[in-house]
DNA sequence: ACAACATACAACCATTTGGTTGTATGTTGT
DNA sequence: ACAACATACAACCAAATGGTTGTATGTTGT
């Protein structure tokens, strides 16, 4: 093994769900401010289920979570699932630098 | 339309790249330096047109280029891409703060 | 109580993805 | 010249993805 296993597999679930633009969209939407899942699927030219989906996807991430009120779930953006991964980008610029110490401790040996 | 059709497909080609961690592991060996494709594929347990198959999607995605060195493609990571994700990022984090002048320009705006 | 609303989730489908093997093409060193 | 090497790419396959419709469950206001 190497690179963190857990780590990597939060790494898949991020950037796969910032990956595709209707799930973008709706984390700008949760990042401003509190939306309705059924807010959130009037925007959208699709079915509510499938914006349903995509805000579990996000939610799955930890890019957004929701909390009950009534009858609705407010989601809303969780900043720190972002800047998380921007920190991961931030250690791609630290190998690309060459500022990694142990640089074998984030690729992956085989052998 | 809203949100720049084009860089929309670029964020897709980005996250998706980025979504895979044997993408993401090749992609950390190539910002470190050069490497051949064939020496990219040594690393790891799949064949070798599985890793040429991947590099193929980082470099669509801009995050690596190949130039050819005799028989050999060497491929190096392309840290500009990288930081053009952590600004996609930046902005999300600025909609966030509420920082955005206008955010129904960033939002899709169906009707 | 109950109709309308908000959500969740299952089942289904077409397309894409990540892998495979096999074949073709270009490059090099002897 | 030619065998070995480096790469590219097509064809194929199972699994995952992004969408659909339909159904079930909880919540609310009258």
């Amino acid at each position: 093994m190497s690179v963190n296993e857990t780590s990597e597999d939060r790494a898949d679930a991020l950037f796969h769900a910032l990956s595709d633009r209707t799930r973008r969209d709706i984390l700008r939407r949760v990042l401003a401010g509190e939306h309705s899942v059924t807010a959130l699927a009037a925007s959208y030219d699709m079915s509510f289920a499938a914006v349903q989906k995509h805000v579990a996807v996000l939610e799955r991430a930890g890019l957004l979570t929701k909390r009950r009120n009534g009858r609705e779930q407010l989601a809303s953006g969780d900043v720190a699932a972002v800047r998380s991964v921007a920190s991961m980008l931030d250690e791609l610029e630290d190998v690309w630098r060459g500022r990694i110490d142990r640089i074998d401790a984030l690729l992956t040996e085989e052998t």
